[in-house]
RNA sequence: GCUCCCGUAGUGUAGUCCGGCCAAUCAUUCGGGCCUUUCGAGUCCGACACCCGGGUUCAAAUCCCGGCGGGAGCACCA
């Protein structure tokens, strides 16, 4: 039977029966696996180069997620052993942008604060005959392992390669001059997952914190791996370029018989037109091309947060996206939605002319305007406007040119105008113009504030808005026919950062 | 080259493990109606997708095989 005549059937019996039925979507996270209420240790691991920008937000918030659900406890574990990348402000600013977002951390560890784990985590591999280190330049060492070949140093003892670790730490070899090489498997079909180096010597940079009292640095899969156990790690939820570094780290997991966290990896994020690199950033910044790291034109969290988005927002925006081990293209489009969810019923209106233009009204001695803050909430109050002549109000260049096109005009809870002579003559105050056809057009009086919107393409909205209220400093504001913005300072000037 | 991960609308996502109620979810976006003194919100309608080809089966988005496509790693960065 074709499916029209089933239909039809179907709507004889009882046409409720093919009504469509809404289904609500959770919009929740999946269980995680073996996770017990109160037992749950999770943790963000940032380097500390620079403030967390929004590719961190979304390991943050699906860790912090997850820690809340279950009662459990969140590390944030600073990641500083590579001296040459490290900026000294982010050890403030990354706990800074955590608690903005909303992430509760329950304990802050840094890496370089334990040099001396890893060493001891470094013997211990030594006496299981598991770790050599290596005199091998670099590049035929790793042609050596793409080739699924041993060193000369692989064969070493333990207690040879105990002294060779004794003068690593007494500064006895210098950059490049040796490593600690933790083994694998030469012949893992895999090769990024080959014997790794799991120390080396740094002397050429002094740590921020350490100086140079450690030239031995654990690399990050030592570190990682003996962290993660350490701190109790129970689950690991992290992006998908981590995958092979799971791998490598789960040999020393083994190696010392440890109980290995569930990992979870998920897709990467392609952040499009956002400008995320720490480096970058920070030569702009040095440059004088970047106001700071919270520059709107950024992608860091700190640019977001001046802008007006919400750490809320953020963090639906990643729940919704959720934990798929897909790539996915993050989109702007889809946070400002949900941000326009949270800020739109709170956002107070104003009036902003952009390209202000003057307009001078007669035929009427006193005009006078209560606006609503907000349309919905009419007990939030208005901002009244009281104008006597000469009156002259401030339009946007095209709503004059519409004006002056049309012939007529309303101007938003102010009166009805009709173009004669340069001027708008007033033709009354009924707002049932606009059933007429009547175009409706926001103004500034003429006393109005000088305005600057600053956009995030760097550029300046320049104007005349309404004179705005010191308690709407640091608020998210609607300037009505043009955008959210986050308002910075209410006089002597107005400056705010657009939203969206 | 080798290894691993992944392919559902423009974007994100549900469903895939355990085949049928999927003639495919929800959100966003776009188009339209209603409502509305901005924009939005709300509400209603509409548009757009199972990477391709085989196979198994009464039945495949779902299972199997083979392609193709995308991404990551093969660092003395994290």
């Amino acid at each position: 039977m074709p499916f029209e005549d089933i239909q039809r059937a179907v709507e004889a019996i009882d046409p409720n029966l093919l009504k469509r039925t809404k289904t609500e979507r959770r919009n929740v996270l999946p269980d995680l696996p073996v996770a017990v209420e109160g037992k749950v240790v999770m943790r963000m691991a940032p380097g500390p180069s620079g403030p967390l920008h929004i590719g961190h937000t979304r390991v943050a918030l699906l860790n912090d997620e997850y820690v809340k659900r279950y009662k459990g406890k969140y590390i944030d574990r600073l990641e500083d052993t590579n001296p040459e990348k490290i900026d000294p402000e982010a050890y403030r600013m990354i706990p800074e942008d955590l608690a903005w977002l909303g992430v509760h951390v329950d304990e802050t560890v840094v890496q370089s604060d334990r040099f001396e784990i890893y060493y001891d985590i470094a013997r211990q591999l030594i006496d299981m005959g598991k770790a050599y280190v290596c005199t091998c330049p670099p590049e035929p060492w790793r042609q050596m392992k793409e080739e699924g070949k041993a060193c000369p140093h692989r064969s070493q003892s333990s207690e040879e390669a105990n002294e060779q670790f004794d003068r690593m730490l007494s500064h006895g070899f210098g950059e490049e001059e040796a490593v600690l090489v933790v083994k694998t498997d030469l012949k893992h079909p895999n090769p990024a997952v080959r014997d790794f180096v799991g120390l080396r010597v740094v002397d050429s940079v002094p740590h921020p914190r350490t100086g140079d009292r450690y030239t031995v640095y654990p690399m990050m899969n030592l570190s990682v791996a003996a962290d993660d156990h350490l701190l109790g790690l129970t689950h690991v939820i992290r992006g998908k370029d981590h995958l092979n570094n799971t791998l490598r780290q789960e040999y020393i997991f083994n190696y010392f018989g440890w109980r290995k966290p569930s990992y979870h990896h998920y897709g990467l994020v392609h952040i499009p037109e956002a400008i995320l690199k720490t480096s970058t950033i920070h030569k702009g910044i040095l440059g004088g091309e970047y106001s700071g790291w919270d520059d709107v034109r950024l992608g860091t969290v700190r640019a977001l947060a001046k802008r007006g988005i919400r750490a809320e927002a953020i963090r639906s925006y990643w729940l919704d996206v959720g934990m798929k081990d897909v790539d996915i293209e993050f989109s702007w489009e889809n946070l400002y939605a949900f941000n326009k969810q949270i800020i739109d019923p709170v956002a107070d209106r104003y009036f902003f002319v952009w390209d202000p233009e003057p307009l001078e009204i007669v035929g009427v001695d006193v005009l006078e305007a209560r606006s609503p803050l907000h349309p919905d909430h009419p007990e939030r109050g208005t901002r009244d406007h009281v104008l006597r002549q000469p009156i002259t109000v401030l339009m946007t260049r095209e709503d004059l040119e519409g004006l002056r096109e049309r012939g007529t005009v309303r101007l938003k809870d102010l009166c009805n105008l009709r173009w004669e002579n340069g001027k708008g003559v007033y033709t009354g105050n009924d707002h049932g113009v606009l059933k007429e056809g009547v175009k409706i057009s926001h103004w500034a009086p003429a006393d109005g504030v000088e305005a600057e919107v600053h956009m995030p393409d760097g550029s300046v909205r320049k104007g005349i808005a309404e004179r705005l209220p010191v308690q709407e400093k640091d608020k998210v504001v609607q300037f009505e026919r043009f955008g959210f913005a986050r308002v910075e300072t209410t006089s002597p000037r107005l400056e705010a950062y657009f939203t969206q």
